[in-house]
DNA sequence: CTTTTTTAGTTAGCCGCCTAACCATCTGCT
DNA sequence: AGCAGATGGTTAGGCGGCTAACTAAAAAAG
């Protein structure tokens, strides 16, 4: 999600002005939305930034976390961790659900990953139409390896918040991310009305 | 920024099992983290869906904004609103380091709105390495014409905080970004040594 | 004054995202 | 049984990111 967020976020008297010239602009809205994508933007590249280190892109890497996760849940840990969630992406279709992305798109990853020996895909064999995507154990092998330094990334990231600003944080976010969802509702019941 | 932003967020119970099995993993730092993307990714798309009803994408609509920016300071829209910011972007280079691209990616850009009709290169007198990129007429009336919706978004976007509350996000969210540009030069320090 | 280095912009080629169109297969309705 | 529609996956083509390599011009070094 780059660009339109320009380094030098502007001066909060300049969005006052601003709100002269345009009487919808509501100031400290438009500074909550912009600090909201500069700093998601900002973290987003501290990851990929790491993650380019191991030649791979966050779009794959989140594939292999999917993918990961289903396998944890099969398997099991040791741990009583099977409560968590009821079962994990396999096909195409499902992943690109999972990740959000069309299938299209994921036809393209899954085509590097397996490129890249991390992926295989087999044929469903009760569905002729599906195919069956897993990791390779070399795929095991890098996510397991990968996985500490993202965790260290994030706690890094998030230490100058405590735990209570964090929660704050969290529930800040929700809300937007409830509104948010509300607006592109209706935006598509109005499309289809 | 999109991916990895998985539609449904592990719950907290998923984070601690986690932890058991990755020390590194600090839960409300993923928390936080995951909250932050996926917040960031779905605002932003809210933006772009509304964007692509007019046929422009969040780059170009971005290289506008910048280029508007400057027009009005040189103009003066009638208010004192210049004292706001000293000069605004104008050749290429200024473009990407103000949007945060690369310049072969701004020459793209720049490609695309002069085939639109809405910018025009035009050669420098002094230097002739530099091109001066101006806003159409109609780039102008393009803009004025797609900014009170963008604004009203925003607004509705930050409806559910209450002032003090959208403080506080920017507060925090400034905190992450403080702490993201410090782990992006500390890393930048590595590779140069 | 020539040579070297720096700087502005573009080009070429990869990747990941999209939409639209396309097969193949499965499902449901007569 | 047979056909229409739904569903899974891929392909084709466009856009906007990126890096790396290149050209032209200006600035710096000698």
């Amino acid at each position: 999600m780059p660009l339109l967020l320009l380094k030098d976020l502007p001066r909060y008297e300049c969005l006052l002005e601003g709100a002269k010239v345009y009487p919808e602009l509501d100031p400290s809205a438009c500074e909550a939305y912009l600090h909201l994508l500069r700093a998601g933007d900002e973290v987003f590249s501290v990851f990929e930034r790491n993650l380019s280190e191991h030649t791979i892109s966050q779009g794959r890497f989140g594939v292999l976390m999917l993918l990961w996760n289903s396998v944890q849940r099969r398997t099991g840990t040791g741990d009583a961790t099977d409560a968590c969630r009821p079962a994990g992406p396999r096909t195409p279709a499902e992943l690109a659900d999972a990740a959000g992305v069309t299938r299209a798109t994921m036809t393209g990853l899954i085509d590097t990953l397996e490129r890249d020996g991390l992926v295989r895909r087999e044929p469903d064999p009760d569905d002729r139409r599906m195919m069956s995507v897993r990791l390779t154990p070399k795929a095991d092998a890098f996510v397991a390896q990968l996985l500490p330094a993202h965790f260290r990334i994030m706690a890094r990231l998030m230490a100058p918040l405590s735990e209570s600003e964090r929660k704050t944080l969290v529930a800040l976010l929700t809300k937007i991310l409830q509104s948010a969802s509300e607006l592109t509702a209706t935006a598509s019941t109005h499309a289809s009305s």
